[in-house]
RNA sequence: GCGCGAUUAGCUCAGUGGUAGAGCGCUUGCUUCACACGCAAGAAGUCGCAGGUUCGAACCCUGCAUCGCGCACCA
């Protein structure tokens, strides 16, 4: 076996190994297998997007899951795949164009806009594929898929005709939800509220049949004022109650409005009267058809101003026409007061501008399902970690609007819906009454036909993408998939939508509920957030690109750094020291490695000989046996950062800095029996701990694994090697213990030991000597020990022994330990004694009074309390000694 | 307004009834024969506040505060 390199190059050897497990199949799944079955789905990143923070934890949690199960002999299916992304995509385009030709997409017409969508795809698609495969990702790229794949495409609607025949489908002119910036309707979930600062507007509306008097209104919105159709008040408010029945003058583009009575008016808001502009606003929207008013719409598609009327606002922006209005109330003597208020306004997801609400001809979806998808959740055949999302999940379900699924954009599905030519060209536009043809094959006459031009919300592709990606073979092997991995943010657009798919078009192998959800398990990660706690974007540049930290420490230590410090379902600080954490993490299991194979080679498949293990041997493998059970229940609850700290600790504490440490011991020793011993405990440990870490870090520790030489068959590959099996089998639990006490005496006179030097100020590269005034029987065989891990010159036993006064001491649980030096320095070790008394004194008086608690001794469980006696007896006996050299030190 | 989460060392976070923990940062000493991306020692915390339950509370209950998120309302 060659030696080890001197230091660990991950940009080497990361590339090296994937293209290695690409090359010979190992993420391939097998339809036939007959192996049991574990599947993720991912979640299809945008085509043309590129691997962010958030993709790096959500891909590494996948991939954790994907080669533990693996290791577990579980046949995986890793299906990956891309987004076409429908408002995000065209809008990229639509930028460029507008910089690259100064051009908009109308200028170019439906046909080459979507050419150059499709070249734009040619040039950015596929990078994020890439880039998954730099972290480590296994998915089985052979069966990677895309949502606008022609036969996925097929799919998509073949569900919108399927769902339209139900009558689930509907075609309605209702408001909707406005982005005069993408100029296309939203749906509810693409609507982020955000509190607005602006001003109440106070307009006097005259009323007609009392000339000289005024109704006074408070709005917001004084620009849509000539859309006003009515002014309303509520029926009961004695203030208005007589005027209902009358009319006002609309203050702009006069004209009589009705005064009418609605329950919905808040007496207490503004004035207690509201200006009724059914085109803009839902709620005057349903006032109106109560009140069966008329509805005039003022606004383009761009949110320009669209009232010939009143030329003054004609084509101005809604902002600007907004101040406008107020100038012109104002002139009119009509504004009373302008303060200042903050509401809430919509805003759109995606280009960020406030929406308007819109009554807008539009295709929606009455969803199915809706109980059955809020029970399998309730009653737990889908398990949501953290369980606290089960509640933000009802309560969606339990408020569901309709869905409102046409986009006017043009990348993306296109509604398989046609109208009859003559009508929608007399109308000029789509309208309700129009002859409308849905189904998968255009009408068979064509010309007397016009496709409805609009295409489908993106997530009305997704939310099939749990079972479409899947053939019908690898559907009776795979679905439902075992867990779904996603970012909580989407858990109304793409998680609660595939279960209703599931639910709905059941591609299960029988129609039982069981086999027809959409995954079993869904683990939400948290969000990445700065170190200040803000959100990762592109505008605040706080987000850094995970291709530059794996170049600067390795896919495995971003890995590993990112999944230690990421809590289940809490949001994440990221901090790159994190990162390089993991980076030092993989040093040191690489040095410790190396450490190793500087002994002579490992045994391919670690035995341990029970009875030959030493007390070091026998507590390290007690704890490794505990890290086993400890991950075990931590996978369990998909507690990952749990999993990594467990790891963390256990290799680099409990291994390398004690087990090694102590064995060195014997691996420096001739006595080539222990010698061989402690060097078979450490291949049964790094063999162990490579496999629990491989899916956390599957590059370093394969070629770990490899060039330590472990596998039954040569060359064999970490990827599908069982998880270790506990240790110490056969020896008994009360060899173990006592061992186990032995050695936390030994580590803790250690660490005292270690204490006593430091602050008796003696260097740690100067060697010191002890002497040991031993408490109980103690084995020489431990002592050599004892003195490497002190970097003793010498370490003695001596029963009998009495210091001269200013010897530094200090109360070890195997004895007082005493150290020997030249010209110690009285007034230091008199200070450090005092110090330590009365550290002493206060530990004891708290064992004390609790001791002295009569319900405490009563009501306390037996162990606690005699563990407080314990506690009670040493503390005691250690004063007396310390107080005992202090005395003698005058 | 309703709901969810958070509040523990300077920072980031573990810790679900019995002696307050880790990493980073800080202080001190070390290039000691795997590792300075390291080793060793150390300082540092009224566990957000107030009540309650309990022999005993960071942990369970109630209320409050602050921060974050979601839903609803917003003329």
């Amino acid at each position: 076996m060659a030696d080890l390199p001197k230091t660990y190059d991950p940009t080497a050897v990361e590339p090296k190994w994937y293209a290695l497990w690409e090359q010979t199949g190992s993420f391939r799944a097998d339809a036939h297998s007959p192996k049991p079955a574990y599947s993720i789905v991912i979640p299809p990143p945008n085509i043309t997007g590129i691997l962010t923070l958030g993709h790096v934890l959500n891909n590494t949690i996948q991939d954790i899951l994907a080669r533990r199960a693996r290791m577990q002999g579980f046949e995986v299916l890793w299906l990956p795949g891309t987004d076409h992304a429908g408002v995000g995509t065209q809008t990229a385009v639509e930028k460029h164009l507008r910089k690259t030709e100064n051009k908009t997409r109308h200028d170019l017409g439906r046909e080459e806009f979507l050419r150059r969508v499709l070249d734009w795809q040619d040039k950015h698609g596929g990078i994020i594929i890439q880039q998954l495969k730099r972290l480590g990702c296994s998915c089985d790229w052979s069966r990677q898929r895309y949502t606008f794949d022609d036969d996925y495409v097929r799919a998509v609607e073949t569900v919108f005709v399927d769902l339209y025949r139900k009558g689930l489908i509907y075609r309605g002119r209702r408001m909707i939800n406005w982005d005069p910036a993408a100029q296309t309707a939203l749906s509810d979930e693409e609507v982020i509220a955000q509190p607005q600062k602006g001003k109440l507007y106070y307009v006097r509306y005259e009323i007609v049949e009392e000339p000289g008097k005024y109704l006074e209104v408070a709005t917001t919105r004084p620009e849509t004022i000539m859309a006003d159709t009515a002014v309303a008040v509520h029926p009961s408010d004695p203030r208005y109650r007589h005027l209902i029945g009358k009319n006002v003058w609309r203050p702009l583009a006069r004209e009589k409005l009705p005064i009418v009575g609605d329950e919905a008016i808040d007496p207490k808001f503004g004035t207690g009267v509201l200006k009724v502009t059914p085109a803009h606003d839902k709620v005057d929207f349903e006032i109106g058809v109560r009140h069966s008013l008329p509805v005039i719409d003022v606004l383009h598609p761009d949110g320009r101003i669209n009232c010939p009327a009143v030329p003054e606002f004609d084509g101005l922006d809604r902002f600007v026409a907004r101040e406008k209005a107020a100038e012109l109330l104002a002139n009119l003597k009509l504004l009373t007061k302008a303060e200042p208020h903050e509401n809430s306004v919509g805003f759109s997801q995606r280009s960020e501008v406030p929406i308007e609400p819109r009554l807008s001809e539009q295709w929606f979806l009455r969803y199915p399902q809706t109980k059955e998808a809020l029970d399998v959740v309730r009653d737990h055949l889908i398990r949501f970690f953290p369980a606290h999302w089960e509640k933000v999940y009802a309560q969606w379900l339990e408020n569901i609007q309709d869905w409102c699924i046409s986009r006017q954009i043009w990348w993306g599905h296109r509604i398989p819906a046609w109208y009859a030519k003559l009508k929608s060209e007399v109308r000029g536009q789509k309208s309700e009454d129009s002859e409308i043809y849905v189904g998968l094959e255009p009408p068979a006459d064509p010309e007397n036909w016009t496709q409805d031009p609009d295409t489908l919300d993106t997530w009305f592709s997704s939310w099939l993408w749990a079972y479409e990606t899947m053939d019908a073979e690898t559907r009776r092997k795979f679905y439902p998939t075992s867990v779904l991995v996603t970012a909580p943010d989407i858990i109304f657009f793409w998680v609660a939508r595939m279960i209703i798919a599931g639910l709905e078009f059941k591609p299960g192998k029988t129609p039982a509920i069981e086999d027809n959800i959409p995954f079993r398990d869904v683990f939400f990660t948290g969000l990445i957030r700065d170190k200040q706690g803000r959100k990762m974007s592109k505008s605040l540049g706080n987000s850094p690109d995970p291709l530059d930290l794996i170049a600067k420490y390795g896919a495995d230590g971003l890995r590993f750094g990112l999944m230690r410090i990421a809590p289940s379902g809490q949001d994440i600080a990221f901090d790159e020291k994190q990162i390089e954490e993991g980076r030092n993490f993989a040093t040191k299991l690489w040095n410790a490695a190396r450490f190793r194979q500087m002994h002579g080679p490992s045994e391919a498949a670690p035995r341990l000989e029970e009875g030959a293990l030493s007390v070091y041997s026998l507590e390290v493998l007690a704890r490794f046996n505990e890290l086993l059970t400890a991950t075990e229940t931590a996978y369990r609850e998909y507690r990952f950062n749990e999993v990594a700290q467990r790891l963390y600790d256990f290799f680099w504490s409990d291994y390398c800095d004690w087990f090694i440490e102590a064995g060195k011991t014997e691996i420096f020793s001739d006595d080539e029996a222990r010698k061989k011993s402690v060097l078979a405990v450490m291949d049964f440990i790094l063999s162990g701990v490579l496999r629990l870490l491989h899916p956390f870090m599957p590059h370093i520790t394969e070629e770990l694994w490899s060039l330590l030489g472990f596998g039954t068959r040569a060359g064999e590959s970490i990827q599908f090697v069982a998880a270790p099996e506990p240790a110490l089998a056969a020896t008994r639990s009360q060899t173990i213990s006592e061992a186990r006490r032995k050695v936390a005496k030994i580590y803790e006179t250690i660490q005292t030991g270690r204490n006593l030097r430091a602050t008796s100020r003696i260097p740690s590269n100067k060697k010191a000597r002890f002497i040991l005034r031993p408490a109980g029987e103690i084995e020489d065989r431990e002592l050599p020990t004892i003195s490497r891990l002190l970097n003793a010159e010498d370490f003695k036993l001596e029963p009998g022994y009495q210091p001269e006064a200013g010897v530094p001491v200090a109360m070890t649980p195997l004895g007082e330990l005493y150290l020997e030096m030249a010209g110690g320095d009285k007034a230091t070790e008199r200070d450090r004694l005092d110090k330590e008394i009365a550290r002493l004194e206060g530990e004891l008086r708290t064992v004390e009074a609790k001791l002295s608690n009569a319900s405490f001794v009563d009501r306390a469980p037996a162990a606690v309390v005699q563990e407080h006696r314990q506690r009670e007896a040493d503390f005691t006996d250690q004063l007396a000694q310390l107080r005992q050299a202090r005395a003698a030190m005058g």
